[in-house]
DNA sequence: TGTTAATAGTTTGACATCAAACTCTATTGC
DNA sequence: GCAATAGAGTTTGATGTCAAACTATTAACA
């Protein structure tokens, strides 16, 4: 236990994580998505419409990996490809009415997901826990 | 930044992480292994032969993608299967002379990983974040 | 002791993911 | 202005990953 590195600690808790949320989202209806939708999902309902290379930025996932992820959001009726105005490369993608609408179910699992791994951690740790995974990714 | 659920943050770390580790790999002339693989041959390094079922315990990933990924070692020739004479249920999973012979790379490897992560967090801030991370880990 | 339930692995099919090569557009530098 | 370079996305092919159904073996238990 003792030598394992952070690295594959963080594995773990992603492969559980990733469970819960396929779980929720599919007991709150929302089908055949898997988390990284809903990660992009979630990042549009809280900023607005991003281009392709903005969401691949946040998320993490290479270029080709978005662009399927965000055919098959289209492919549902989750969102909409609309092309920049200023820019005719950049393709911004919003949220349709529907996708606007699964916003209050993202909230709840959101937060059940919260606090259910926040269990008996202290808000100044989970301060301590952001900021030093925070120097990590800025470090990688 | 602010808002960011701690699982997408660690999402980012383990993309990077992934390239990192990928790239190292194929520097040291270990070709056509993803991290995971990697991740089962560490293990088999640090603890000996292993059943499918402590590797899929250990590196959380779905017993059916463990066999995806042992067939792959079997066939490169790394590990070797063998039975457990008390259950035969049970495959023994086994480093080979060649896949030992990657011990030493691996270590560098890792180590490198290490020092490159951890830049600028101090030993306890290090205990500090797994621990933590350990008790996400079991909460889920 | 024989039936039932649990455990170890595999197979199959679907899909997320990545890397590399490619297209198209914008920008930069001379 | 024009050529070269960089940036945004897509396509293609390969592969890691998961879930569900399945086989085989062991354990439980009545």
């Amino acid at each position: 236990m003792k030598k394992d590195h952070i690295i594959f600690l963080i594995g773990r808790i992603q492969y559980k994580a990733n469970r819960f949320l396929s779980q929720e989202m599919k007991a709150h209806g929302i089908k055949g998505l898997a988390p990284s939708h809903g990660e992009i999902l979630g990042y549009l309902m809280a900023r607005g419409p991003l281009p392709m290379s903005g969401i691949g930025r946040i998320i993490a996932k290479d270029k080709s990996t978005i662009t399927a992820l965000v055919n098959k959001l289209i492919r549902i009726g989750y969102v909409e490809k609309k092309s920049d105005p200023a820019d005719s490369r950049i393709s911004l993608i919003a949220l349709t009415r529907k996708g606007m609408a699964l916003k209050p179910s993202f909230l709840l699992i959101a937060q059940k997901l919260r606090a259910h791994s926040y269990k008996g951690v202290s808000d100044d740790e989970r301060e301590t826990l952001v900021n030093l995974l925070n120097k990590i990714n800025a470090n990688l």
